[in-house]
DNA sequence: TTTAGGG
DNA sequence: CCCTAAA
């Protein structure tokens, strides 16, 4: 976490690839984590009826996260300044502990939707040291540490001293580490859950060491076992070939150990997967489905106003996410490309006469056009005729990120490229790789020869169209 | 808000 | 794709 970021939104980011992650109330008492991920749905973690609470440690450095029974799903930040102050530390790891009072209780992955291409993620920014993460009992008041049941997810380490220790780990914990959840959709997707861990605590010292706890008491170096850290995920969402009925495991080893030189989730992946992430566009453009509506980094315009208020942590960034909420998305999306540290959206401001012009400093990722895409456009142009884009876009990319504007610059263009004289397009075989079929040409060619129809405007305007389209149905010819 | 144009 | 005027 950049210390200028907003806080909440960034520790989203920094678990793994997720982009945004948070915890969502419903009416009917269960609340759901819900994790905004690099993919296009999000997917939620349901049937959890308790509340999720985070708050940062100051004294640590780090994040505690712990859920409660009862709780109005607000979001705790305090003591902020305790880690501003802290000049070298960059990142905020972040760790989600999931308590809960029922014996067989287990996170209930639901996707809306085939994610294809979850891949390992790793958690490759991660700066060492400053994880904290403990177990709030919802029995238990807030203030003690320790719990009797509890789930946590913990790390994939791809470490093979990790699997050394597990037996270490193992024998400590015993089968205290039972779960390791299948997702039942057939993605084979896979949370592992360690249950009865007490704690999981990142060293701060030089050890560098990550340590789980199986009971919590003050003297924790009698229960604890460490294992060197080795920048792991927090959340762990990897994929499996196959489902299996992977119910249980009641060995530490069943678990996340894996050799990264035999793992083909290596260096590849990692760089794939930051790949996509700097090149897909923002979500909200994608289109506006329900999960992406939540946006706490929304409120990272102002964070001074963090540090200057302590108090301001709870309600006010509940109140901003419920602004976030109800914001229609909009073009401020260079401020969601907290991607590269070192970029920082800055709006550009020139002075003009006195007057002050603000534009985005960086345009929207390049998304070339799909023949599809294409062709929905030339069937839009058919059906509608020109001037017509919003019917366009609503009839044809209705769930598309292309907006009405980009739809007729794509027409615009595709008249310029492909119904010019001939004498100005030499050699245009060249490049045949992204040319258009010749049928789809010639389609584009007859729409623009249409004769200029009065272009009335407004959807009372007559179209001609249909008279220059033969393709036209019936139906809509009247 | 939507379109048309210019860049 | 962006920006702006105009409808």
């Amino acid at each position: 976490v950049k210390k200028d970021e907003h806080y909440i939104a960034d520790l989203a980011y920094g678990s793994s690839d997720a982009r945004h992650m948070w915890a969502e109330s419903k009416e009917d008492q269960a609340s759901a984590l819900y994790f905004d991920a690099n993919f296009e749905d999000a997917f939620k973690i349901d049937d959890i009826s308790s509340v999720f609470h985070y708050e940062l440690l100051a004294k640590n450095g780090g994040l505690n996260s712990y859920m409660t029974e009862e709780g109005k799903g607000e979001i705790l930040c305090s003591d902020f300044d305790g880690i501003l102050n802290e000049d070298k530390l960059t990142n905020i790891p972040l760790a989600v502990s999931i308590s809960h009072a029922s014996e067989d209780h287990y996170l209930d992955v639901d996707f809306d939707k085939k994610v294809p291409d979850l891949d390992c993620k790793f958690y490759d920014e991660l700066s060492v040291g400053n994880l904290r993460s403990e177990i709030h009992s919802p029995e238990t008041s807030n203030e003690e540490v320790g719990v009797s049941e509890s789930s946590v997810l913990v790390p994939r380490c791809f470490n093979d001293q990790f699997g050394k220790t597990a037996k270490e780990m193992h024998g400590d914990l015993g089968s205290k580490c039972r779960y390791q959840m299948p997702v039942e959709d057939n993605m084979g997707l896979k949370c592992s859950l360690v249950s009865d861990v007490k704690y999981v605590q990142a060293t701060n010292d030089d050890r560098n060491t990550l340590e789980i706890g199986s009971s919590f008491n003050d003297d924790r170096d009698n229960t604890h076992v460490s294992f060197p850290y080795v920048k792991p995920p927090y959340i762990s969402i990897y994929t499996h070939d196959e489902v299996g009925s992977a119910s249980q495991c009641t060995d530490v080893d069943d678990f996340c150990v894996e050799d990264p030189s035999t793992d083909s989730c290596a260096e590849t992946k990692i760089t794939r997967a930051r790949q996509r992430r700097l090149c897909r566009p923002p979500q909200r453009y994608l289109d506006g489905t329900s999960s992406l509506k939540l946006r706490l980094h929304n409120a990272k315009k102002h964070p001074s106003s963090l540090l200057e208020d302590k108090d301001l942590g709870v309600r006010s960034l509940k109140k901003h996410s419920r602004k976030a909420l109800e914001v229609k998305a909009s073009k401020t999306w260079a401020s969601d490309m907290e991607l590269d540290s070192d970029e920082e959206y800055e709006p550009v401001e020139s002075s003009f006469n006195g007057r002050k012009f603000k534009r985005n400093d960086r345009r929207k990722s390049c998304q070339p056009w799909t023949l599809d895409e294409v062709v929905a456009l030339v069937d839009g142009m058919s059906k509608f005729g020109p001037g017509q884009w919003t019917a366009v876009k609503k009839t044809f990319f209705l769930s598309s990120r292309r907006t009405a504007t980009d739809i007729r610059d794509k027409w615009r263009n595709l008249v310029k490229t492909n119904c010019r004289s001939s004498k100005g397009k030499k050699d245009d075989q060249r490049n045949n790789s992204h040319v258009l079929p010749n049928p789809v040409i010639e389609r584009v060619r007859e729409l623009a020869s249409a004769p200029p129809v009065l272009r009335g405007r407004g959807r009372g305007g007559r179209k001609l169209s249909a008279l220059k389209c033969p393709d036209m149905p019936p139906y809509l010819a009247e």
